[in-house]
DNA sequence: CCGTTGGTATTACATTATGATACCTAGTGT
DNA sequence: ACACTAGGTATCATAATGTAATACCAACGG
C-alpha cells in the first residue's frame, strides 16, 4: 500500500498515526484485534505499531485485559496545543467572566475546515458528558458557532457552504434542510449573532457571536448553551446576548490586524 | 542509532513521536531547523517527518513564516482521551456542582507516575493561564493534589516517594525542602486532606482531597486553589474543605472494587 | 478435552527510510 | 547591487529497516 509515492513521506509513521485515530468516543478501548481491524493494517504492523506506542508512552495497555487506550500524553499534547493558539490565552480572562456573569455554559469555538472544534468550554450547569470537554468537533452548519462564523462571510462562500458543507442527524430535530440553514445562515448576516435550537441535543438552546478576525472574516465564535426549558429566544436575545456580544468584540480586536490561523 | 533493538519497535513512529513532543509551553511555533534541534534529529529526517505529520494533518503550517505549530487534532486526541478515562465521566457533574458551590477554582488531578497532571479544570475567577488549561504535568510533591493522593500510600512507599520523587522550584517559595514535604504528608495523612500554599505561583493556596480507589489507594484527587490574599487556611478548612471532601467521597465509590486505571 | 480466538515471537526478504548533497529562496549587511 | 548566510526544498544510490508470513502460546468456552 502506498498512500504516496513521495520520498518526504514516512509510512510507518502515518500508520501509526491511524492507530491514534482509531480511538475516538465510541472506541476508548482497543485490542489488538480491534486496532488492526479500525486502522485497516495487518496484525503484524499493528503489533510492531501499537508495541512502539506502548513503550514510548503513547497507549497505556491494561495488564489483564491487553487492551490499549490513550496514555495522560493525549492530555499533554492538549496543554502544548494551547500554547500555540493565540486566541485562548486572549480569550481565556474574558469567557471566565461571561461565564461567571451568566452562571451558564459558555464555549469557545473555532473553525475547522468545515467543522467547528471546541477549544474550551466552561459548564455551570450540570449536561451531557460530550458538552463538558473539549476536542469535540461538529460540522460547522449545524452549530450556532459555525453559523455566526459563516455569516461573516462573503455571500458567494456562505452560499457554497450552506450547499456543500457536511450535515448529519445527532438528534431528530437536528436541521437537515439546507435551505432552513441557509435561512439560520442569512438571519445572522443581519442580526449578527446566531441562534439555534436541538441541533446536537434536544430542548438546547445555543446562541453564538462570532470573533471577528483579519479581513472582517471570522474564525471563532463564542457560544453559549442553555436548556430551552428554562429559556426562550426572547430572554435569550435580552439577557445573554448583549454580555455574549461584548464578549466577542472583546476578543476581537487583537486579531483584527494578524495573520491568519 | 538504534533506540531498541527490537522488531517490534518502529523506529520511524518513534522519531515521529519526538517531533511532536518538542513542542511545549515555551515551544510553541517551531520551524524546520527548531525540531531539528529539539528532536536531535538530522535536517533530512526532520524534514521527512514533519511533512508526513504535516500531510496527516497533526501539524500546521505557517504559509508565510514555515513554522509549524500543533493541529486541532491535538485537541481531539484529548477529547478520545477523556473517552477513555472512567474517572471523568463520573466526576464532572459533581466537580460542576462542586465548583458552582464555592465559586472558586476546582481541579481534577490524577497520579501520573511522580507527576500529577490536571485532568479537568473548572476556572472561577481569572487566574495566570497556566492554571487554567488542562493537561499541565506537575511533579506530585510539589502540589496539593499530589500530596493528598501520597498521603493514602503505605508508610514505606510515602517515605520512599518523599525521598525521591522529582521537586522543581517554581516560585521562590516552592518548597524544596523534603522533610518539610514529609511533615506536610504526613499531616494529609492524620487529616486526610493536604493544603499547600504559593508551589506552583505565590500567594496562592490550594486544598486538595483524595478519591480512593481500589486498595484504598488514592489514584486522583480533587482540588482547589483559592488567593491567600482572600483566603486563610482556617477558612478554607472552615468553608471549601467540607464540600470538597462530599465531593472527592461522592466520587470514590465508583472505583472502590474496580481495577487500577 | 479440544477448538477457537487473540496475543506474542521469529525470520528471510525487499521495500522503505535514510542522510549526504545539491538546489533554491529570502533576508542581511556592505 | 553584491555576496553571504541561513533556512527550506528536492534528489538519489544504498542498505538498513520495516515487512508479512508463519509458528508458538495462553486463555476461554462448550
Amino acid at each position: 500500500m502506498k498512500t504516496k509515492q513521495n520520498t518526504l513521506y514516512v509510512g510507518s509513521l502515518a500508520k501509526g498515526l491511524r492507530l491514534l485515530r482509531a480511538f475516538d468516543e465510541s472506541h476508548s478501548e482497543l485490542s489488538l484485534s480491534d486496532l488492526a481491524a479500525r486502522s485497516g493494517l495487518d496484525k503484524s504492523a499493528t503489533q510492531r505499531l501499537a508495541n512502539t506506542l506502548y513503550i514510548e508512552g503513547m497507549l497505556d495497555k491494561d495488564p489483564g485485559t491487553r487492551r490499549f487506550r490513550p496514555s495522560h500524553a493525549w492530555l499533554e499534547m492538549a496543554y502544548a496545543y494551547y500554547w500555540s493558539d493565540p486566541l485562548v490565552g486572549q480569550a481565556m480572562p474574558k469567557l471566565i467572566n461571561l461565564s461567571q456573569e451568566l452562571g451558564e455554559t459558555v464555549n469557545l469555538a473555532e473553525l475547522s475546515g468545515d467543522h467547528i472544534i471546541y477549544v474550551s468550554r466552561l459548564p455551570c450547569k450540570r449536561t451531557y458528558f460530550a458538552a463538558t470537554v473539549i476536542g469535540r468537533r461538529l460540522p460547522a452548519l449545524s452549530t450556532s458557532a459555525g453559523r455566526a462564523m459563516l455569516a461573516t462571510f462573503p455571500e458567494d462562500e456562505r452560499r457554497a457552504a450552506v450547499e456543500t458543507w457536511p450535515i448529519k442527524p445527532f438528534t431528530p430535530s437536528t436541521t437537515l434542510d439546507r435551505d432552513a440553514i441557509r435561512a439560520n445562515v442569512e438571519a445572522a448576516v443581519h442580526d449578527g449573532y446566531a441562534i439555534s435550537q436541538g441541533q446536537m441535543i434536544l430542548n438546547e438552546l445555543a446562541v453564538a457571536t462570532p470573533i471577528i478576525g483579519p479581513e472582517g472574516r471570522a474564525f471563532a465564535a463564542v457560544q453559549c448553551s442553555v436548556s430551552a426549558h428554562t429559556w426562550d429566544r426572547e430572554r435569550i436575545v435580552a439577557e445573554i446576548l448583549p454580555k455574549l456580544q461584548d464578549t466577542a468584540n472583546a476578543i476581537s480586536p487583537s486579531f483584527q490586524s494578524q495573520r491568519a490561523l
